[in-house]
DNA sequence: TCATATAAGTGGTCTAGTCCACCAAATCAT
DNA sequence: ATGATTTGGTGGACTAGACCACTTATATGA
């Protein structure tokens, strides 16, 4: 275990274990069931204190990238899941972690008077604008999903003339407008394709659908964006870790 | 804000911290927006150190209870779906905290060797035994879901004798046999519903169910259950809280 | 030989601080 | 009045310890 830290950096010495850490399972060079350094022998070979190995560590835990065992010690975990957990990420993101090429083509991208359930999901009136764009998603360059999302007009101002072809939303929002994601809201159901969606996705009408409904909060917990995304249920299943005590 | 801590009790300062903040925001006595005591001032409620107050209010965080600004405070978050984040609970847990009244019926429990796939999700060989249970779910006397389970023999003897109609399988793991739950993997597609499912849960072939398969691990990160649970998209949908970074 | 005590190591919890970047409001100088 | 500066409060990161419950292996005793 070799692990050097940049002391200067802006990156807290946590993350930095953290991701070398987390590098290191992904190459395959801890592998499933080896002992990761102790608490105390992570902060020894850190040259940190015991509580910040720890708060590496924490984390791996709850990304379910190794699992602890009182009196025992740390190992990396059997993971069945190509999962990266369910961490916030954008479409554009997650195609890549999984080695697919992302692509979007927008079908729909106009202002409108926010509909009644859209203004109570964003915290906003319905006399309120909001950006209503309609994308179809893809990997590899075959139909994956049908999006559609809704983003307040006043926070975003020229949204519209923005590169949504080629750039990730959330991208666009934290480099142009300094709006970071924090949080999210996600309700996961299933159903069946209407005739629009089936066509849409190159599928057969009443094909099954996962329905992946978002509302994504800043940094500062304003409603940026809500977000019903329907994907291929052939082509698409959604992964998660959960952990009996968030702590 | 009014808070008493038992410091002799076994639960540690912050969990009964977080458990009671927690209640008080549930019980809609800190409402949404308001300001939660800040780290420093919870520290000196509790008389406890700053530490120990901010390890209570991370962990709200994660939950999506509150939302941390720098510089400027703590605050309960709004919270537009009733989720109790994505914490590892079981149907019968799951059910009573919406509300429902949970019910099961056994539809079929024997022992059987492990196919291929169940074996290599359960870490054990295809010689092994694996108990198969299939149980229907009701909630509120109306079938809400069909479930296909499998748990390896050996770890728990006469697993088949027990009062499985009644009791939660989970609780019943951790009374009978000590192993608790820690950590469980989910993926979750969509699926249309074949003729037996379909008669079993009383709608017709071919609508939309939710699969959610399950894979748990205990606290010795031993793989306890693999599951798929086939939901009427009609009555039940997932739902999730993420957050950037897990740390 | 076999049970029992002991020591060393682990994660879990907790303390009492420190320094930093950030924000808001009050204050001060122009 | 207004713009700049100070001040106090916030969360974020970090330290260097402490005690506990737990496990395992080793040594000790009957």
């Amino acid at each position: 275990m070799n692990l050097t830290l940049d002391r200067i950096s802006s990156v807290p010495l946590y993350a930095q274990i953290h991701g070398e850490i987390r590098r290191q399972i992904e190459a395959d060079q801890l592998k499933a069931g080896a002992a990761v350094p102790s608490e105390r022998e992570l902060a020894e070979i850190c040259k940190v204190s015991r509580m910040t190995a720890r708060q590496a560590l924490n984390a791996l835990k709850n990304e379910g990238f190794v699992y602890q065992e009182r009196g025992i010690g740390t190992f990396v975990a059997k993971r069945k899941l190509d999962v990266h957990t369910r961490n916030l990420i954008g479409f554009t993101e997650e195609m890549r972690g999984r080695g697919l090429t992302p692509s979007t083509k927008i079908l729909l991208a106009r202002r409108e008077n926010a509909a009644q359930e859209v203004a109570q999901e964003l915290g906003i009136e319905t006399a309120d604008e909001v950006f209503h764009f309609q994308r179809l998603r893809l990997a590899d360059d075959s139909p994956l999903a049908f999006e559609d999302a809704f983003l307040p007009v006043k926070h975003f101002p020229d949204l519209d003339a923005k590169n949504l072809e080629n750039e990730s939303l959330y991208k666009i929002l934290e480099t142009e407008y300094g709006v970071a994601m924090r949080r999210a809201e996600e309700i996961l159901e299933a159903t069946c394709a209407s005739k629009e969606i089936a066509r849409a996705l190159a599928i057969k009408p009443k094909s099954a659908l996962l329905i992946v409904h978002r509302v994504v909060f800043s940094e500062s917990n304003l409603a940026v964006e809500s977000v019903r995304t329907f994907y291929r249920a052939d082509r698409y299943r959604a992964t998660f870790v959960l952990t009996k005590n968030a702590v």
